[in-house]
RNA sequence: GGAGAGGUGGCCGAGUGGUUUAAGGCAGCGGUCUUGAAAACCGCCGAGUGUAACAGCUCCGUGAGUUCGAAUCUCACCCUCUCCGCCA
């Protein structure tokens, strides 16, 4: 959510921010709701203070033939008060509902652009493998080796997906146990391991409701949401709080299935781990400093490619343009692997900023000086990886002439020491 | 699922219709005293909105209601705890 005051103040220079996101206008109407809502609270508040005034009076008469006047008088001022009131919520809801379905202004160092070939490679690790034969997409490697029943996945639940089986289910566990040790054991994350249904309010919180409940699944009763990504509970762990400035940053490490319609992607990536609807992530998240929030950032962004360092996985880091980050993003470093059995590069962590934009909605503060107001901390997260990409990147990337695939072997001591998968 | 108890500031906790501007305590901050510290004593000490700064207004789990006036009364809901039942 946008600061209220920053809008009013600064209506043109922020509406064109925004619309660098490819939009023409975001701000329609905000300025009729403001003044409607300023003008309610000014004659609301004051026949409030009026009627606090009097009832105070009224109890301190003790004559009582002297307080009928008064009583008569304030029962209109209060049936008026609640007119004002009622009226004032609607506009408070309105106002509310607006400013939720604003997105995040993008960071200044977000470079403009419509789409994602307007965004900026910012460096390459590594390099691609070559093979002496033609490579695999890892959906035939996989099924070849008996290790990911896309088939079954589909008689169990329905398209997009998956049975892992024998090895493969091995090596998703393997990764993830792996990506866990290094985040917390070199990094310095704390592990959580939270709810993977949340309400409404932690939805809201991070952004993706009010806009996006199509995106995601939900349960009927009680009102709950499969999470999307862990950084939906996981920031929501310090809703409404304020956070004390020595504690800051604070970073977990948290593993969860993440669950996630992809409404409107229908034909797309329809083969293999790709999308899913249901895929297993390790998140990085961080509440930091305002001033210290791009350094953050940065570390954070390198803590995800760490993994693939060490797995040995060629990838590159784009740095998103306005038009191709999330909502509730300020500036975003998408991770993207190698994948030789289709010859692309395929996003397997997006790291952002979100400025004070989720901290604004969730409520997360924290006081610059013992007595000072409280001010909102900034929040940061990433993928430290998507696993089920990570495991489809192994596969096409260690695959071998005969359809085995070796283990990398940092994951060998996960693997109880397999070497190889055939 | 059944029965009961309860939700008040960072924490503990009083408060059952009107000096409650939410008592008191703990923690925290500032000061006096002290070579320094501790103790003692004095003062400050919730959030939001709003203002140049005051003032004002709102907030006692959430929402609705009664009243001139609600932390306090009524209704609904949410959450926590205890016991019983069921259960990984």
């Amino acid at each position: 959510m946008l600061d209220m005051k920053l809008i009013r103040e600064n209506f043109e220079e922020t509406e064109q921010r925004l619309c660098s996101r490819g939009g023409s206008s975001y701000l329609d109407g905000f300025k009729e709701l403001d003044e409607k809502r300023r003008a309610l609270l000014k004659e609301g508040e004051s026949l409030k203070a009026l009627r606090n005034t009097v009832s105070d009076e009224i109890a301190k008469i003790k004559d009582k033939s002297q307080v009928q006047d008064k009583i008569l008088e304030m029962r209109e001022v209060s049936n008026r008060i609640k007119v004002l009131d009622e009226e004032l919520k609607q506009v408070d809801e309105d106002l509310n509902g607006f400013l939720l379905t604003v997105p995040n202004l993008p960071h200044l160092d977000t470079p403009t652009g419509l789409s994602e070939h307007d965004n900026v490679e910012v460096r390459t690790w590594g390099s691609a493998p070559q093979f002496s034969f033609t490579a695999k997409p890892h959906w035939e490697i996989g099924e070849e080796l008996g290790i990911l029943d896309f088939e079954c996945g589909a008689k169990l639940t329905g398209a997009r997906f998956t049975l892992y089986r024998g090895a493969g289910a091995r090596l998703e566990r393997a990764l993830i146990n792996f990506m866990l040790d290094l985040h917390t054991g070199q990094h310095g994350y704390e592990e959580v391991l939270p709810p993977f249904l949340v309400n409404r309010e932690s939805m809201t919180g991070t952004g993706q409701l009010p806009k996006f409940e199509e995106d995601l699944f939900k349960t009927v009763d009680p009102d709950f949401f499969l999470i999307p990504t862990a950084e939906v509970p996981v920031t929501n762990i310090h809703r409404s709080e304020i956070l004390k400035k020595s504690d800051l940053p604070i970073c977990y490490a948290a593993y969860t299935p993440c669950f996630r319609r992809e409404a409107g992607s229908y034909g797309k990536d329809t083969r293999g781990l790709i999308r899913q609807h249901q895929f297993n992530k390790v998140e990085l998240v961080k509440f930091a400093h305002p001033s210290e929030s791009d350094q953050e950032l940065e570390k954070l962004t390198a803590n995800a490619e760490k993994v693939l360092q060490l797995l040995g996985l060629h990838y590159r880091v784009m740095l998103l343009c306005s038009g191709d980050i999330g909502f509730s993003a300020a500036k975003t470093y998408d991770i993207e692997v190698w994948l030789p059995g289709q010859s692309c590069y395929r996003e397997i962590s997006s790291c952002s900023t979100f400025g004070d934009f989720q901290a604004r909605r969730a409520s997360i503060r924290f006081r610059e000086e013992e007595k000072s107001k409280p001010e909102f901390v900034h929040t940061i997260n990433g993928s430290g990886l998507a696993v089920g990409r990570t495991l489809l990147a192994v596969l096409e990337n260690y695959q071998q002439e005969d359809g085995s695939v070796i283990v990398p072997e940092v994951l060998r001591p996960y693997m109880g020491g397999i070497e190889r998968i055939s």
